[in-house]
RNA sequence: GUGGGUGUAGCUCAGCUGGUUAGAGCACCAGAUUGUGGCUCUGGGGGCCGGGGGUUCGAAUCCCUCUUCUCGCACCA
């Protein structure tokens, strides 16, 4: 038998339902916000990612789905959103536009993990992007999106948030953080990070590195003025608009392009997999892409996470709708005749396609949630009528055939 | 990256120390009710017991091996 690849999964219908539910939600709320839809190709060239996400990054590293084509071109599937925007953006010189220029993305993503409950290797973000403006208002107003998002699912999060700095301040962070892990024992990965880049040792996952790092300088002490500046107008411009966060300045992220304002949304239901999105600031990227120096904000929620939250806003009453029709050979096909037209005007129209039994068909509509069963066999044809039974009450009377098509398709729940 | 658990019907699982044709509940289909759902009762279909190898007269059960799914930790969405 074949399966499912690992790490992916099947939506059937009812979950389904549930991730378009998210998705309306995202999208009614980034057009809110003034930002348009900007869809990139699932796969890009790998050199994209390695470029924009950066080397070093476990990302890159390890967790990237790369194959060649028939051209042996090297390709990637996408393992977030960003590059892929930065690239269109370049690419179709959108920067010549006005700005700022929004721009959001609803879809798949690719990372190889190991899966478990709320970790995927097929994964869906939701993300919005924001170009040309560098002042704090441009972080606050994305931070102040991917918040909204989360209470109006209903959802517990907290915004964790942080300042990494500009290049400038980060250079002299990283010579204080070479000078201080320097003799010191670290795994062999992070020996080879401390020279290519220091700040991935931050977020190393062995327990050593960790317990070392207790002491290390914080990125927090170096900030230039224009840095620290800019992080202060961040918060107080989430205070402004009531948007509670604590700050983290171990929260570096695992991007390479981030710089300045890192923020997460956390929760604390998930176990171990409690980031449900997060972002920054990547002032740096649209240039190292081949674009002109275009600041840009933006963030990325995972869908699936958010709907293992089970958000309140997804749950529904289930709630009975539709039509069933009753019928019986040898009048089969001229009742579904009668009853089709039913499904023009926007009803819900099911019965039965294998000749069940009356008992059967009426299942059928029980199963079906149906709130109507439209009877039409040989003996009402045969009187020039048809049955309405409402499946709450069982209360059954006649209806007209008519002016059937009119009179049905008025009923209450018949859509 | 690391540590656990698990695999028997579509689903949830039982099957004690190896012993005939492998079971239950739910679901599905049919009948009781030859034109009436949700309740009840009766019957039915459906399993290479994850794969391979071994021990044995005999393996779902014991041993080896591969594998699947899953959960935790770390990190991330």
């Amino acid at each position: 038998m074949y399966q499912i690849p690992r790490g992916t999964r099947d939506f059937l219908p009812e979950q389904a339902a549930r991730f378009r539910r998210l998705e309306e939600i995202a999208v009614a709320l980034a057009s809110q916000y003034g930002y348009g839809e900007l869809r990139t190709p699932i796969f890009e060239y790998t050199e994209l990612f390695a470029r924009s996400v950066g080397e070093s990054t476990d990302i890159v590293e390890k967790e990237m789905y790369t194959f060649q084509d028939r051209g042996e071109r090297s390709l990637t599937l996408r393992p977030e959103g960003t590059a892929g925007v930065v690239r269109a953006f370049v690419e179709n010189k959108l920067y010549n536009g006005p700005l700022p220029a929004k721009y959001y993305y609803f879809g798949p993503m690719f990372r190889y993990e190991k899966p478990q409950a709320g970790r995927y290797r097929q994964l869906w973000q939701f993300g919005v992007e924001l170009f040309g403006a560098a002042g704090p208002r441009a972080d606050v107003e994305v931070i102040a999106l991917g918040w909204q998002y989360f209470q109006e699912l209903g959802i517990k999060a907290t915004l964790v948030l942080n300042s990494i700095g500009c290049r400038q301040c980060r250079e002299e962070y990283k010579k204080a953080l070479v000078a201080y892990l320097q003799g010191r024992k670290t795994c062999k990965l992070c020996a080879d990070r401390l020279e290519r880049n220091p700040l991935r040792v931050l977020d190393c996952k062995e327990e050593s590195c960790q317990r070392e790092l207790e002491e290390a300088p914080r990125i927090s002490q170096y900030l230039c003025p224009q840095c620290r500046e800019h992080f202060e107008r961040v918060k107080s411009g989430l205070s402004a608009l009531s948007i509670p966060f604590t700050q983290d300045d171990r929260l570096v992220r695992g991007l390479d392009y981030y710089n300045r304002t890192t923020f997460e949304y956390k929760t604390t239901e998930l176990g171990s997999q409690d980031a449900l999105g997060g972002g920054g600031r990547y002032d740096g990227l649209v240039e190292l892409i081949g674009g002109p120096a275009v600041p840009a904000v933006g963030l990325a929620l995972g869908i699936d996470r958010t709907e293992l939250m089970d958000p309140p806003a997804l749950r529904r009453e289930p709630r009975r709708r539709g039509v069933w029709l009753v019928t019986m050979d040898p009048v089969t096909d001229e009742a579904i005749a009668l009853a089709h037209p039913l499904r023009r005007q926007g009803v819900y129209l099911g019965y039965d396609l294998e000749g069940r039994s009356f008992k059967a068909q009426f299942k059928q509509a029980d199963r079906n949630n149906c709130r109507w069963s439209l009877i039409i066999g040989p003996d009402d044809l045969s009187q020039g009528q048809a049955m309405l039974r409402d499946m709450e009450t069982g209360e059954q009377r006649p209806l007209a055939l008519e002016n059937l098509v009119e009179l049905v398709s008025q009923l209450e729940g018949v859509k």
